[in-house]
DNA sequence: TGAATTATGAACCAAATGGTACAATAATAT
DNA sequence: ATATTATTGTACCATTTGGTTCATAATTCA
């Protein structure tokens, strides 16, 4: 039995794939997909064409791999956020502070990669919008199925549909997204979410 | 003194300003600004280029030209049935109604001019940015002001506070922008828009 | 060591891009 | 009628676009 070789033939990567992801992550979010030139592309990542075109296969795979990298990172956060709170209520104010830290970073573009950017090309290019409409689904369900979990443990009232309430506050991020994008300050999304917060879970009398 | 004639010097234009630009709207709405070229314009307008450039300016102006269309136009018809409802709560579910209609057009792009596609370019576009966030702030204000009249009439809980509640229902308009775009049906628009009239004005017990 | 394999960098390519020049045309003003 | 003004259509322009070619470099395998 042969002993496999650490490293592949061929001239080694100069570039960690997902480095230089991370940085075209960076680049479409700041002027999504038509706006980013593999010019821009190449330029921020470090690398040349070739190696862009060796790695990812295209500009638009490229952009693919990209939604899908910002979600696992960044845009997972407010999930993980949610799912780090025992209390339910606190789970959600969690998610909504981790969703407006997300779309207001300094030194990184507004907004959230997905909503502000990407759901623009739902429209004409039917690859992303598949993706998209399966992302949102599953966002949906990842936090119906907490709340659904919640409610068995009773620290939800039998009263609330757990799908309909994580639809609800899946869609305040929705609009903390196209706000921040639009310059809304952290102090103004964090009073919309508060907002919500106090109708979403209104006190008990 | 002299009668002023009904038509300027100099050749008649051909074409209509307000329809062509209405065809750019679509163009535009459809492809985004980056995503729409000078021939898919000039070919959904029914002009040539320079006819476009003297009666516009520049495609940059023409896409804030477009905005500013879209609003008056398609974007302002939720703010109307909001208005033209007597009692709040019917107002408001006007208005959501109409924002689902608009998102939903057969025949038309889905989702919003402004949220699913105008937004993205407020990162890099100083004049769409600022536009934009004008255009968001008079709209919390429109729907703020009709509260606070509809409080002043008794038609709404000393409790609320209009502004929030301005704001709050916006961005439920958000939301719908962008998960029309992405294909979410009638159907599930009106549902999250039916869950959000419950808890934005739950039945008194 | 030499053959095979893979990545890099520079130069290149056809096509598409936003924008313009200019002659022809169609109206008004005198 | 003639001059003036403005729009139209064609053809054009330099630049940018996404993508590729190819020689060279760097590694593994035998």
């Amino acid at each position: 039995m042969k002993i496999k070789s650490t490293r592949p033939p061929g001239r080694p990567r100069k570039f960690d794939r997902d480095t230089v992801l991370d940085r075209a992550v960076l680049t479409f979010w700041e002027m999504g997909y038509k706006g980013a030139s593999l010019d821009d592309l190449t330029e921020s990542m470090g690398i040349n064409r070739p190696s862009l075109y060796a790695a990812f296969g295209s500009k638009h795979d490229l952009f693919m791999e990209v939604i899908d990298r910002y979600a696992a990172t960044l845009g997972c956060k407010p999930v993980m956020a949610f799912h780090g709170e025992a209390e339910i209520k606190e789970a959600v104010a969690a998610f909504f502070e981790a969703s407006i830290r997300a779309a207001t970073l300094k030194g990184k573009p507004r907004g959230c990669l997905i909503v502000s950017v990407a759901v623009q090309y739902a429209e004409k290019d039917e690859l992303v919008g598949k993706k998209l409409s399966g992302m949102f689904a599953e966002m949906d369900r990842l936090i119906a199925d907490h709340f659904q979990v919640a409610q068995d443990k009773g620290q939800l009232s039998q009263t609330v549909d757990p799908q309909a309430l994580a639809r609800m506050v899946i869609s305040v991020t929705h609009s903390i997204a196209a706000r921040a994008r639009v310059g809304a300050s952290r102090e103004e999304l964090s009073r919309l979410a508060k907002d919500f917060m106090a109708v979403l879970f209104p006190a008990p009398n």
